[in-house]
Formats: structure tokens, sequence, C-alpha cells
RNA sequence: GCGCCAUUAGCUCAGCUGGUAGAGCAACUGACUCUUAAUCAGUGGGUCGAAGGUUCGAGCCCUUCAUGGCGCACCA
């Protein structure tokens, strides 16, 4: 089966069993590594000074050789250092060992640190440690990996190729860790609620239906925990968090992976007025946490994160941008002035589906700088409170920066009489044909009836935040393993 | 689902009007003890995404398929 490998590859092989004649195992079982590369480079005087013995070991990416000496750069997760080896430092056997060495090997270096002629801080190898053979080449080093179905699908590739990836994944991390220390400094409680539901809800979307053979049920992946973190409220938890991985089953586009991230979090005896003010102070807290700023350099244009953000109700934001007014009007009287506005709404199937629409087409990728749209219809919010002075609309908001929604948010329906008509009104989208409307919740509603404090509730997409704060274009970009169709693997036994 | 584009050496890419495939890096051999895209000399490396078709002849033209990217549609 190994006959028709590539030279470049067999050689790899080759070496790794020469090392094995040697008595070289190549594959190491530990090495004591004392320093990273940046380590090294930020304390650079007192090492060298004291001509301590250093340890670093990592990836190495590039040799130059010069005959009885090289230098070589190894890669460690704070970044790259290079090393010398001189042939009458490390002696005749070690400098053997560093032929059998390729790009892309962990080894361990230890030595003291110098500076080179050409300035650079450098290890000075005294001994060389083979830590793991690499079998198959890297990508080049100069033009790096650029094809975006192999940085996808193996995204190891992608890391040690470009730095900036590391870099922002990292800065994904800063992210979730700024949101954690916010909600936690201000009496959140972050929890863990089922993903395995047995009736989704929370939201509109197709879900992913499983089977649990134990029980013999079907189970459907989470597309929300709304409904589970309610529960605690009701239970008196007053204030609390999820990171919660989701699941629709929809399609994929540079925007939507059918497993995604966000963070849903609720506080009792708020409203949705106070909640927006949260938003605010959180959003700003993020940017300067991560980004050390309140401007965020954006494909779309300069953003400003500094609150507050304008305040707009739905129809208003609509009546602005297209002189189109839905307010006092029906379902009928408002598809005729959608398509009149030139956008289509054959399949929508209420008033507020409608006027949604027309401020998603019209309005809503001009929302560049932060902005709340509030007021949603209430025949869209089936989860939020009644809208305390205009019928018929509901007290929500959702936050729009870049043209992107990065929040929904409500005064929370605590009202079990109230929330069992809205659930019974999705009950009838689902027989007109609306594969996105929720079942009804029975056990849901019991929770309600002992009693919910008033409530306001926050849900944001973790993949869309970190997108706007690195500027990157696709989710894909932001998710280390995004969704992928599987590789087609010579024979398919299937058919 | 629709449209456009891509798929050639391990990686990044050329390849004209159809004439049996090329560069840089990587690899291999040799020289070289402060280089850093090291340098110099030499060598090897390909089922041109897959399958059909047209043709004396296909990387190139045609058809179908696969995967990916971008855009549109769908999508809270």
């Amino acid at each position: 089966m190994n006959e028709q490998r590539p030279d470049i590859i067999q050689h790899r092989y080759d070496k790794m069993d020469k090392l094995r004649e040697d008595g070289i195992e190549p594959f190491a079982y530990s090495y004591n590594q004392t320093h990273h590369s940046a380590d090294i480079i930020g304390n650079f005087e007192s090492l060298s000074e004291s001509e301590e013995k250093v340890s670093v070991a990592g990836r190495l990416l590039s040799i130059r050789g010069h005959g009885k000496s090289a230098f070589a750069h190894i890669l460690d997760r704070k970044g790259k250092i290079q090393i010398y080896v001189k042939k009458n430092v490390v002696g005749d056997e070690q400098y053997e060992l560093f032929q059998l060495f390729d790009i892309g090997d962990f080894i361990g270096i230890e030595g003291t640190v110098f500076k080179t002629r050409t300035g650079e801080i450098t290890v000075n190898a005294e001994s060389l440690t083979m830590l793991a053979k690499s079998l198959y080449p890297l990508p080049e080093k100069w033009h790096g990996l650029a094809d975006k179905e192999i940085r996808y699908r193996q995204r190891y590739l992608d890391l040690i190729a470009n730095q900036e990836v590391v870099e922002l994944f990292r800065k994904r991390t800063e992210i979730y860790k700024a949101i954690r220390e916010f909600l936690d400094s201000h009496g959140f409680v972050e929890v863990e609620t089922p993903i395995l539901q047995p009736i989704y809800g929370g939201g509109f979307a197709r879900p992913f239906l499983t089977h649990f053979n134990a029980l013999d049920m079907d189970v459907y992946l989470r597309i929300a925990d709304e409904l589970y973190l309610k529960r605690l409220i009701v239970g008196g938890m007053e204030r609390v968090y999820e990171f919660c991985k989701d699941f629709r089953n929809e399609g994929l586009d540079r925007s939507h992976n059918p497993e995604f991230s966000m963070v849903e979090l609720y506080c009792a005896y708020w409203d949705y007025k106070d909640m927006m003010d949260f938003y605010e102070k959180m959003m700003e807290n993020i940017a300067q946490k991560v980004n050390g700023s309140y401007e965020v350099e954006h494909e779309k244009g300069k953003i400003n994160l500094k609150g507050p953000y304008k305040r707009i109700p739905m129809l208003d934001a609509i009546a602005e941008k297209t002189g189109v007014d839905f307010a006092g009007t029906d379902y009928e009287k408002a598809r005729e002035l959608a398509k009149e506005a030139g956008v289509d709404v054959e399949n929508k199937r209420n008033w507020g589906q409608v006027v949604e629409e027309v401020f998603g087409e019209k309005v809503q990728p001009d929302l560049i700088q932060p902005t709340f749209i509030t007021d949603f219809p209430a025949d869209i919010s089936p989860l939020a409170r009644p809208h305390r002075e205009k019928p018929g609309y509901s007290e929500r908001f959702e936050i729009y920066i870049a043209g992107e929604e990065l929040g929904n948010a409500f005064s929370e329906l605590n009202d079990p009489v109230v929330q069992r008509q809205k659930f019974e009104e999705l009950q009838t989208l689902r027989q007109k044909g609306d594969d996105e409307a929720p079942p009804l919740d029975e056990d849901f509603l019991h929770a309600l009836e002992y009693g919910m404090p008033p409530t306001a509730g926050l849900g944001f997409g973790l993949d869309r935040m970190v997108m706007l704060l690195t500027n990157s274009h696709s989710i894909r970009d932001v998710i280390f393993f995004p969704m992928m169709r599987p590789e087609v693997s010579g024979e398919d036994p299937e058919e």
C-alpha cells in the first residue's frame, strides 16, 4: 500500500527508520520545556547575561544550512524563535541527528541565548531532541496556505501557516472571557441546560431530529435554550446566562452554520428598556477589552460602538426609509403596500411577517452604526410581552450593527394564559405550512403557571459578534471546524 | 435551488489559437561555521478533480458528475 508514496514523503519515512536504527525514538514521550519563544525574547537581557540554559520546543519551520552550522526557526504557542546549531558546539553525533530533522518536525533545543550579528535573539543549541517526526510536508513557507477548502478542512494547517488565524481565534476566546466577566460581575450565574430536548422551542427554525435508544424516543437538538432558562427564572435564580451551542437545520452560507453559538441571558425585574441600557454597556465593555477601542474598522465602514445607540420603533424606521407607513394597516393592506414597495411577501403568513420582510429588505442593510429597532409586531413575537402602550406590538428589540442582527431581546411574556394563546396561534401557522413555527410546550406553560417574575431576556449570536469585532467576512472564518460536505474517498459502499 | 469562477508536483501558481506539462518554494546530491524568502552547482518529482464525448491528437473544446469559493435565493 505504501509503494506509491511520493518521494517527498518516502524520504521522511526513511529518516524515521534511520532514527530508530540509531536507537532514537522518533516520537518522544515528554520534554522539559522551560521557556517559550516570546519569554526568551522578552527576557533577553537577563537570560544572556546569566548564560542560563533554556529549553524550547516547537515545530521546525525553516532551516538555513551552512555546511557545519545551520540556522532554523521553530514555532511554539507564543510565536517563533531562531535557533543556531553549530557542529563544534553540539558535537558530531548530534549534528548527524540534526541532518535527520525535517521542516515540520517537533523538536526540543537546549542551549544559551545570544544575539546574532544581525540582531536576532537566538538559542545557541547545545543539545537537540527529536520530539515527533512529521511524515507529511507542511504548506510552503512563503506563499503559505491559501486554498480555503484545505484551510477549513485541515484547520491545523491553517493555524501553522497563517498566524493571523491564531490571533483571530485567540480574540474569539477573549470575547468569550469579556462576556463572562461582564455578566458575572453583574450577578449573573452561568448555567447549562439540555441540548437534547423532547420539544424544541425558543425560536423559529427547523430542528435536527435524533433518536434516544434507551427510552425509545425521538429528541431534538436545541434551536435555543430560552424556554429552559426561563424555567430557572421561575425557580427564583433571578439572573442566569448560558453559552449555548444551538443547531438549526437550515442552509449554509457566509453567515449561517448549522451549529452555532449564542449567549442567552435573563434578568428578573428588568424590562426590555433596561436590557437596551445593559446591552450598550456590555458591548462597550467587550470592545474595549478585546480591541482596546470603541471603533471597529469593518468592511462596511468605520463602526462606533460607544453608546448610547439610536433607538427607533420598527414601523418608524420603515417609514423613515421608504415613506411607507404600515401603522393601522391589516394583513391585506400591508401586503399591498409591500408589493408597491417592491418587496415579495407572497409566502408571508401574517401581518408581522409582512412588515418584518419589508424591514429586512429595505432598512436592515443600511443599519451600519449600532441601532436598536424596537416595538416589533406582536404576531411575530410569541414569547414577548404585549407592549404596555401600543396594542398589536410587543416590548421587543433587535440590535443591528453593520447590517447584521447582533441581538434579540424582550420583556418576557409571563402570563401563562396569554402565552398559551400565543402558542396556539403558532400551531395555526404550523397547520398553514410554516415548518419553522415551534410546537406547543405544555411543560413550559405549566412552569409559568407557578408564576414568573417580570423578566427581560436577551440572546445574541457569538459567531456574529466575533465576525463584527474581527472584521471577518464569513462565519467559516470564525469557527474552527465549519460544516463541510464529507470528502469523497475513492469507493462508495452505498448504493 | 440558480448563476459565475476554481480544481495542474507536497504548497503557491503559469500553461497562448488543441500538438503528449513548466516556474518558485519544498525534496534529493554536493559546496559552504552569523543566516533569515541564505547562497551556489546539479538531480528527481504529475492518473492535469472524476467519467464520457469530439478530434489524427485534449490540461485546453463539448457533456455529465464531485468538491470548494463568491454572488443570488432561502433563512429570526
